[in-house]
DNA sequence: ATTATAATGATAATTCATTATCAACAAAAC
DNA sequence: GTTTTGTTGATAATGAATTATCATTATAAT
């Protein structure tokens, strides 16, 4: 049977208190806070073992590593160009059905927003 | 001085004939109808002269590699989960600066469609 | 406390896209 | 046609993320 560990719990802590989607090494430096000694092993084994069996959900932006979530509904992402942070928009600009020739299908769409984020100084010579 | 081959011509001609960004390999063998011993470095090295000296745009979407395509003003794509193509969408729904949290600033935005072409036949069970 | 075995962590191995190497080839100048 | 040297193609090498290996550790039942 499955075992419960300070390792798992550490990665499963720091993956629900985040607020927004973390990187394989995200997670690793986090969990490192709890359980110093977790290895970069049991971080990647936790993930695909979450993601397989319950509700983590895998964020992947263009050119970017694999970012991981616990789900919450449909939500969209903003990523900082200074600090290289992913957070969540909650809010969606709707069905984007007629921007396609006809023929064409709309099922899912992604919309990734790039920019400064609010704890970030914004560029030095405004 | 650089040089003209039949090599890079069949390259550019493809790019500049596709209607949508290409994979390095589907680069590849568009233009091996052309140029039979084309090879794969041969891409490589052509799609990074070209992404350096020229408009060639390196398309990114999430969890794919890399496509390439010749720049022609701002665009989203849309992907066919069918086919695997990916297609340009000149329409855009505009600025998503209000979707985020004061203090944030948006200043670029992707947005990538994903549903079945035109080209590809609805589910069988409708 | 003892035991069975699931889990961990260090690290080797893998995977896969991309890049470097280099002998053979070919474009452009002469 | 000959020469110069940029270009090509086969393939080895690289880089980076992820996965497998395996001896050691630790959970949970007894």
């Amino acid at each position: 049977m499955e075992r419960s560990t300070k390792q798992r719990s550490a990665i499963r802590d720091v993956l629900n208190g985040a607020q927004r989607p973390l990187l394989a090494v995200e997670v690793l430096l986090l969990a490192q806070r709890s359980v110093p000694s977790l290895g970069i092993a049991t971080v990647y084994r936790t993930l695909k073992s979450l993601v397989e069996q319950e509700s983590l959900q895998v964020v992947e932006l263009p050119g970017e590593n694999p970012r991981f979530e616990f789900g919450h509904g449909h939500h969209h992402h903003f990523c900082c160009k200074t600090c290289g942070r992913v957070f969540d928009v909650h809010a969606c600009p709707g069905n984007f059905t007629e921007l396609v020739p006809p023929g064409f299908e709309v099922s899912r769409h992604e919309l990734t927003l790039y920019g400064r984020c609010a704890e970030c100084e914004p560029s030095p010579a405004a």
